[in-house]
DNA sequence: GTCTATATAATGATAGAC
DNA sequence: GTCTATCATTATATAGAC
């Protein structure tokens, strides 16, 4: 990814056209053939050097997570916030490798659980560090908390077609849809949604009343 | 929906076998030898009525477009709250339906954009009544407000297995993670995450430097 | 390592009998 | 309306030459 892809040997080729095919098209609507065409190389190559297309998919994703967690998170944690545009100005490369994991997410490849659950470890200290210096308010039930973030972010990033068209745009990724998307989302997070804390009490009462009559 | 499938004619349990497999399966892995399978007919019977599979779908995307409009958003504003579990109960076909409209969601299928749109009605009407009502707090921006709440809901449906996951469970719909999911989402609604709004502001921020700085 | 040529399997869709 | 038999296409993967 640090390179022209002329300059890579064909199994780097192949793999970084698998990287952009799968992200673009997805898994099962990319065929051999367009990875062998994108690299360069005849088709029976791609065999020939990752076994089958589905090796060759782990391939990618084992790429991918060496990325990640050679990054320490910066990409994971900046995913869907607002740093994400100035970082995706810093390092164009990282909109394939995000391309790639959210049509991974749609698809539920195998990479989808190590990606959730690496944002997840990521997510958490986030939300731990900000409960210790004050900015961040302690959750009732942390874990559940961070999981419903992370599902909310990543989630937004899978519809994010659709969400940029309501926000008047193409892509989450151009300068105004992000910003609406990140004001209103910050809003949320910040102030909530509700006045008080009825609907809480509601819920609440609903499980209760629910969780003792079922039985 | 509301028979025996052994009840309905062929074209009936051709189109109820088609939505079931295309909600499991997807459209794509899915096969009209399958569907004709499920529904007892051989598989050019499936194209004789519906021409080809494409328009199978489309007959399928139709009739659960025209139910849900039927229902006039109960299950639409339902399909992610708390409420969605005694709804289920209620309603046992329902599910067969949400399963779909996950699927259709995430393989960004023809009524993908038709849900989205309808739902963001749907709720635009709720945080509406709300705000007159006093219980829901005015967003400085509603329409981005709106679009952000309803990918956040369809996106955690989504990613239902894997919240359901990190919550205990297999499924989203089971009582424990439904529980846990609904009471997170909702103290972060109520109280918000974040103890002031200085995140805020600094968003407000970073986005007025990049709008200046990037032209 | 890389290619051309080909095997094999599965799919959507058609033809025509009943 | 419904079936059996079949076509035509497309995909992954293999065989073997260079």
């Amino acid at each position: 990814m640090s390179s022209d892809p002329g300059d890579l040997l064909p199994q780097a080729r192949i793999r970084r056209a698998a990287l952009e095919l799968f992200g673009e098209q997805g898994f099962h609507h990319t065929t051999i053939r367009q990875i062998a065409g994108l690299a360069g190389v005849s088709p029976p190559l791609v065999i020939h050097h990752f076994g089958s297309k589905h090796q060759l998919r782990q391939a990618v994703d084992d790429w991918i997570m060496a990325f990640l967690l050679s990054e320490k998170g910066t990409l994971l944690t900046g995913s869907v916030m607002p740093r994400a545009s100035s970082y995706l100005t810093e390092h164009p490369e990282a909109r394939l490798i995000m391309q790639y994991l959210i049509t991974a997410m749609r698809e539920d490849g195998t990479i989808a659980r190590q990606v959730f659950d690496q944002v997840c470890h990521t997510t958490a200290q986030v939300i731990e560090l900000g409960a210790e210096q004050g900015t961040i308010r302690e959750p009732a039930d942390p874990d559940a908390t961070v999981a419903v973030l992370v599902a909310y972010s990543l989630g937004a990033s899978m519809l994010g077609g659709h969400l940029a068209r309501r926000l008047g745009g193409e892509s989450l990724l151009d300068a105004g849809p992000m910003r609406r998307y990140a004001l209103a989302a910050m809003e949320l997070f910040t102030y909530g949604l509700f006045t008080d804390d009825s609907y809480l009490r509601g819920t609440r009462a609903a499980f209760d009343d629910t969780g003792s009559e079922d039985d």
